[in-house]
DNA sequence: CAAGACTCCTGTCAGC
DNA sequence: TGCTGACAGGAGTCTT
């Protein structure tokens, strides 16, 4: 499941499509999370793609004409293949884009992902727009999490992983932040105290930094055809470790539901205050 | 407005 | 072995 890492890794993966021109876009499935435009691949045919980068954990191709949207959801993957080297689709192969050389291939087996078109600023596209800081940028830092987390009632786990509050925090980073910070997942946000927002981001930063140097790999890496495990895998502290001893105290891990999410964590190493 | 529930989807895996 | 059902999860949207 791609998470900003991940998001990172492929975005740098994927440069050698800049400056190339699209030929060819083949759409094998409309129903993503959002309907895909029927007229993407009018818009797209004929342009140059003249920038990729990222928001969040959104992909914005920026062409002459207007901007591709790409986000992946849990399960979606892109794939760069030499344009005479791609494989024949198979079932979740939703769309390519081809170019002289190249053929991008988004793949999705859960279909939460999604692909959108836009002519104006992508920043300003409403699924764009409201998206808070990036966990990386100078931005997020202790203030503004201090700042944003005044008289706020939820629990912190979910609160982290607001991507309006700070994008790509996922789950799985959720539960690692919180137990490196060592606080409780369900200590409420607003009684946070001013130490434990500076633990917080920096303990935010770490693990994304950590993620993206093992090459944005978390779970269940299916590109490896071995199936080894994520490289990241191994650096989990506590996600996906219930009953399993704690790394730092040795006690047995606990899993709750928070916000219809599951949650492991350290009773004894994360405190609520 | 804020918080929490619900929803989309399919591969995987536990249990019978 | 095969079937059934639970589960996982990003994030927009709906409900309370």
């Amino acid at each position: 499941m791609p998470e900003l890492p991940e998001v990172e890794t492929i975005c740098s993966g994927i440069q050698p499509l800049v400056q190339q021109k699209i030929n060819q876009v083949i759409i094998r499935q409309y129903q993503l999370r959002f309907k895909v435009p029927s007229t993407l691949t009018t818009k797209l045919k004929n342009t140059e793609i003249k920038r990729i980068n990222r928001r969040g954990k959104y992909l914005l191709f920026t062409t002459s004409k207007g901007t591709l949207i790409v986000h992946l959801g849990m399960s979606g993957r892109l794939r760069l293949h030499k344009k005479l080297q791609l494989p024949t689709a198979e079932k979740h192969d939703h769309m390519d884009i081809i170019t002289d050389q190249l053929a991008l291939r988004f793949t999705d087996p859960r279909r939460f992902g999604l692909v959108l078109w836009t002519s104006q600023d992508p920043l300003t596209h409403r699924l764009i727009e409201s998206l808070g800081v990036e966990p990386l940028d100078q931005e997020f830092d202790t203030e503004y999490l201090w700042q944003k987390s005044r008289h706020k009632k939820i629990m912190i786990k979910p609160f982290i992983m607001n991507s309006k509050i700070v994008v790509g925090v996922g789950n799985i980073y959720a539960a690692e932040a919180l137990f490196t910070a060592k606080i409780h997942p369900q200590t409420i946000t607003g009684n946070i105290s001013r130490q434990q927002c500076q633990n917080l981001v920096t303990a935010i930063q770490q693990v994304l930094e950590k993620a993206i140097a093992c090459g944005g790999t978390t779970l269940n890496d299916f590109c490896d055809s071995q199936g080894t495990p994520g490289y990241f895998k191994q650096e989990l502290q506590v996600y996906g470790r219930d009953k399993e001893p704690c790394l730092s105290c040795k006690r047995s891990l606990k899993k709750i539901i928070l916000a219809q999410r599951s949650t492991v964590f350290c009773s004894h190493c994360q405190l609520m205050e």
